[in-house]
DNA sequence: ATGAACCTTCCAGTACAGTGGAAGGTCAAG
DNA sequence: CTTGACCTTCCACTGTACTGGAAGGTTCAT
């Protein structure tokens, strides 16, 4: 398999497979004589994996470290155990916030909705902010 | 008074005022004989707007459009108006991806919470992912 | 007069996940 | 034999909001 077909069957493109290669995702890919990148088939599973981890919101370094153990030949459960509950408490965190900005947007928004344009003072840079 | 205390009173530091400066999103600074900048007292107000424009969620790009509205004589209320509704959707459709994504993360960590952890077959990277 | 504490400019780097483009090599069809 | 589609490397850039540090000038107290 050449990479544009790889790139293909993934849903991905060259540029990031090579990406994906230079940063320690993927394997080196074996080459043909002229050097042309020949990936084996497995290779479609190894990105799909990354693809997956990228849906569970992991950045792509603690993909790496879930990949790497298992290259290592452990398994990474309790690894991805963490990972997962960690990103969990993130998320939390995150949606908190965002629903608190909401609030406060969701205020100013409404003050900003009531027909009152000339009453902006000169001197302020708006009213509403 | 110098970029020191206009940082000071601000809560910001004396690196990210000379940033703004340089982004346009404050004026150039008044110089002293010796080229040390000398704020007028006015640039506190300013530098509260941009805060609270940033609590607002807008990005200092937005903010600088703003204050360059302000600057043309203009007052910038429908603009800020469009702004803020335009966060206000922005920030919605964030905050259902982020709840989808909590649903699919919870449901990966159960999974990975149970205690079957030889069950990991051999040949797949990681079965919680 | 000297040392600390301030100020100046400019260049470069941070994290994140790629993308763009130049310069050149290779392969298959017509 | 040449054209077009593909492949290679390498370097630089995207956007966001700063931050770090070097090299040098100024101000003020002692």
């Amino acid at each position: 398999m050449k990479i544009g077909q790889v790139a293909e069957t993934t849903g991905t493109t060259t540029k990031t497979l090579r990406f994906y290669e230079a940063e320690g995702l993927l394997p080196p890919a074996g080459r043909t004589a002229s050097g042309y990148r020949d990936y084996s088939e497995d290779i479609v599973g190894r990105i799909a994996f990354i693809h997956r981890g990228q849906a569970a919101g992991l950045t792509l370094a603690q993909i790496r470290q879930i990949l790497k153990i298992r290259e290592l030949g452990q398994t990474p459960c309790s690894h991805v155990r963490d990972l997962l509950g960690q990103r969990l408490t993130e998320l939390d965190a995150q949606i908190t916030e965002l629903l608190a900005l909401r609030e406060t947007i969701s205020q100013l928004s409404a003050q900003a909705a009531e027909p009152e344009p000339e009453a902006c003072p000169a001197d302020e840079v708006c009213r509403y902010l």
